[in-house]
DNA sequence: TGCGCCATCCAAAGCGGTTTGAGTATGATT
DNA sequence: AATCATACTCAAACCGCTTTGGATGGCGCA
């Protein structure tokens, strides 16, 4: 069933149908509840794809996901972003289009979205400090919002972003004002912005209070088990361990527990655990008591957050750019107590 | 850049630069060798809105995605396997749509990608028992491939699935000769397809040994660290515990060691482990050696091997539906060991 | 020389909508 | 009664590509 017919059975022209499915004015009220009770009857949808060649516009959002054979950093939170964003999508008549490409292709991939006029925007993801992609979209001419943020970028762009700063000084404060003097910090890999904020947090804590950073203290990896275990493992058998840990991740953290559980320490008394908790679906932390202690903020609702704004880039555009800045929650759990006094 | 933009460039017909970008034979092979010249040197590449309406294909797979306020069961999995279908989609030309909607628009969402002629096939992810969604698909008129199985369905229809009875039978029958003789199934959500298999598995290795099931061994949850834990706990408790644990997946595997490693005993040597591993690469079980013995298999292999499989119907399509029942391997951690001696 | 065939190329008709520019009643204005 | 907005409605162009159904010209063959 398409517009002709429909405008056939009613008598009218596709003229009158189309005006009186979208709502313009110059169409009798009469006609148009007309029309309307037919396209429900025969359930008429207009094609998408004709809707799409005769606006020009793509009525897509695109999100490009390089094959990231290395690091699979962005992976777990990508699903519940992604679920956020997606919800917004639907809502507003906006698809959502993912391309899994080879990391190398990435550049043309965004390319391609556009002079192929596949989408009216795009969402990045896990910005890096500098990141090219910032000037390609630029250069493209593509409409775009950054989950996060890319320190050394001078140009202006779009972005939503967690205070990944404020957050760590603050979990690094309360960490201090418990009178924990060795706090470890098991970050992400930091060529990743929010790592490289997260670090300057807890550097900006220390200093603050007139404390030395140790880098036998501070470490930087992906965000998996193993890798949270290692680095907690090793800080914990130094000649003088810390008695706190600032950790990136819910996953990473539950290796920094595996660690200090496994040498007989107890979580909360002997050593104390602050994570960042993306507050993912899947990976609840803990429910009425918190497991970690954590600086928490919903990436669900980042994604609703930074689709809204990039539509409201794409139909109000000439727009300068736009930004959030979300602060995370500190939600005290049971990972976390006063420093134990000294051996 | 157009291809009557294009075609005037280069003082022929858009006909023949179609043709001649597009490999039909009834154009000269000089000729077709300026025009890709030209294309590439301009940078030309068909607008894929036009290309859709022509041909009335849509060179796109829907994957809907309920917003499943109850149960975020596939999230975990969903971003591995959407990374393996991706990947193939892009390889062939396909764009990926997801679709993220409200649980009661599901139905309403599959048909509007039928009708709008969004997408030329879908993948159904998820199934449950007796899945409504198969009967629709074929109600609909959609090619489709399930990432799974759906019991009790009798009509025919196309999947890829792991065979997660024989891998579940395999574990049991692995702890048992282990000397294990009680053992605790910690499982997904039984409404589930996948979770209703490694029950089977599992009750079938006992009861070819001549076991009884006990229902306080058999626990049935979201697949959370939480309900790991607590389902753990429980069994840990009773006044005959299991020696050994079948688990379903690592994230639950998680929550089942801290609640072995929580009452003191030594996962591997007081209590045995098997979870099943999807292989996901942002939660790698181990790396030179795994840390829980694992019955795996690779849900992004199963994404690309469902796309795959989906794009063959679609393109010749007519054939009968095809299937794949993927073996996990059963792979040795330092999770399991002998059954202690009775106390 | 004349004819048919083949290799090339092209004009034009879609695909299914939106949108521009008119056309036609209708009722109000003068 | 003539004029003129106003309210509706429509024919046709257009979006950018594919594809059908010819055209054209060169060549082999009788």
């Amino acid at each position: 069933m398409n517009l002709k017919e429909l405008a056939t059975k009613l008598g009218l022209s596709p003229t009158t149908v189309s005006r009186a499915l979208n709502g313009y004015p110059e169409v009798n009220e009469a006609t148009r509840e007309r029309v309307m009770a037919a396209a429900k009857r025969h359930n008429y949808r207009p094609n998408t794809r004709a809707i799409r060649l005769a606006t020009g516009r793509a009525l897509a959002i695109g999100h490009v996901i390089p094959l990231a054979t290395r690091h699979e950093i962005m992976n777990p939170i990508f699903a519940d972003f992604i679920a956020g964003a997606g919800e917004t999508y639907s809502r507003n008549g906006y698809d959502m289009l993912l391309s899994v490409v080879p990391d190398e292709s990435e550049e043309q991939a965004y390319r391609d979205l556009k002079s192929r006029g596949s989408a009216d925007g795009v969402i990045l993801h896990a910005p890096r400090m500098n990141d090219p992609r910032i000037p390609l979209m630029h250069e493209i001419g593509i409409p775009f919002v950054v989950h996060g943020r890319a320190t050394d970028t001078t140009e202006p762009y779009s972005w939503v972003d967690v205070n990944n700063r404020r957050a760590f000084q603050r979990a690094t404060e309360f960490l201090l004002d418990l009178g924990h003097m060795r706090i470890g910090l098991v970050n992400g890999l930091e060529f990743m912005d929010f790592a490289i904020r997260r670090r300057t947090g807890y550097a900006d804590a220390l200093a603050s209070r007139g404390m030395a950073l140790d880098p036998a203290l501070m470490s930087s990896d992906e965000m998996t088990e193993i890798s949270g275990f290692r680095a907690a493992s090793a800080m914990l058998d130094l000649r003088d361990p810390p008695t706190a840990f600032l950790v990136a991740s819910m996953i990473s953290g539950m290796g920094v527990r595996r660690a200090i559980e496994g040498r007989g320490l107890a979580m909360g008394r002997d050593v104390s655990v602050i994570i960042h908790d993306d507050d993912l679906s899947y990976l609840k932390n803990g429910d009425a008591v918190p497991i970690f202690t954590a600086t928490r903020s919903s990436v669900r609702e980042a994604g609703r957050i930074a689709a809204e704004m990039l539509l409201a880039i794409i139909t109000q555009q000439g727009e300068e750019p736009q930004n959030r800045l979300l602060e995370a929650e500190l939600i005290i759990g049971q990972s976390t107590g006063p420093a134990p006094r000294r051996a």
